[in-house]
DNA sequence: AAAAGCCCCTGGATGC
DNA sequence: TGCATCCAGGGGCTTT
């Protein structure tokens, strides 16, 4: 579910009003992807110094190690002073001096993980291979044409992989190759610099425009203070398959790349 | 080193 | 109504 707007918006909802708080309790319900990795009595009496956010991970700084949570495909966070009883979905509790953090996850993809530092092995092993923050002043045109020229694999995949940029999954990897007018099956290595470049703006334009958006709510995300996202409202190829593309009115194509389906433009994405 | 598949899991939509 | 099948905002791990 969640891309880098998605994840975003969930930081900011929470950030402000977690930072400075003290762990009560936790409380951890079914198996998420991986065991929390410490004793959950053990963060009782940390405090929070506040939440970053690194490709689709969010890090939750304590005075002493971290918390690095992923949402997954279904998860989403709540923060607030007083929630109901968890539910059947409602995998992680964190009880702190100024709310509870709470992550539900029907489909249980998701991760809450201890590390005592980021330089723990845990914490190298999942943020390690991460590529550059697309919407930083890291995104620079030159460093993305070099890593996209070493990689032969279709230009969607190379996205969605996320070791040359992160945060871009598979609404928004659709959405920004249609933008820059780039069919999802063409070699990354092959792609002309002004088409890189075409990329890299449409990159950043639908990442940002999302995120002004409160991100897209196909299912269930919502944010921790419960809003919901409008950008699916706005997407021009994701889930469109057989409608008229909305600038040039040829119906939308999908195919399947990597057991994940990708539409676009027959007229708009040549090649 | 890079690419391609395989899973993890639940629920909603669709079809018979 | 019941049941089978397919599909879904991800990504680490194993195998080619």
């Amino acid at each position: 579910m969640p891309e880098l707007p998605e994840v975003e918006v969930t930081r900011l909802s929470f950030a402000s009003r977690i930072a400075g708080a003290r762990v009560l309790s936790v409380r951890v319900g079914k198996a998420l992807r991986w065991p929390l990795g410490c004793a959950p009595g053990q963060l009782a009496g940390r405090s929070v110094r506040g939440v970053r956010r690194r490709g689709k991970y969010l890090l939750i700084d304590l005075d002493r190690g971290l918390l690095l949570l992923h949402l997954g495909m279904s998860g989403s966070l709540g923060f607030a002073a007083h929630l109901p009883a968890p539910g059947a979905h409602d995998h992680f509790d964190m009880v702190t001096t100024q709310g509870t953090l709470r992550l539900n996850d029907p489909r249980r993809f998701g991760a809450v993980v201890y590390a005592d530092s980021e330089d723990a092995d845990v914490a190298r092993k999942l943020l390690g291979r991460l590529g550059v923050e697309p919407l930083s002043d890291d995104f620079q045109l030159d460093q993305f044409h070099a890593g996209l020229k070493r990689r032969k694999a279709a230009i969607k995949q190379v996205l969605l992989a996320g070791d040359v940029v992160v945060g871009v999954g598979n609404i928004y990897a659709s959405e920004a190759l249609f933008l820059a007018g780039i069919r999802p099956t063409v070699s990354a290595a092959r792609l002309s610099r002004p088409r890189v470049a075409r990329l890299h703006a449409g990159i950043r334009d639908i990442l940002g425009r999302a995120l002004v958006s409160g991100g897209s709510t196909l299912r269930n995300f919502s944010s921790a203070s419960g809003e919901i996202g409008h950008f699916q409202l706005e997407t021009r190829v994701y889930a469109r398959e057989g409608q008229p593309c909305r600038v040039c009115g040829t119906a939308i194509k999908a195919l399947r790349q990597g057991q994940r389906s990708t539409f676009y433009c027959p007229a708009c994405q040549k090649a």
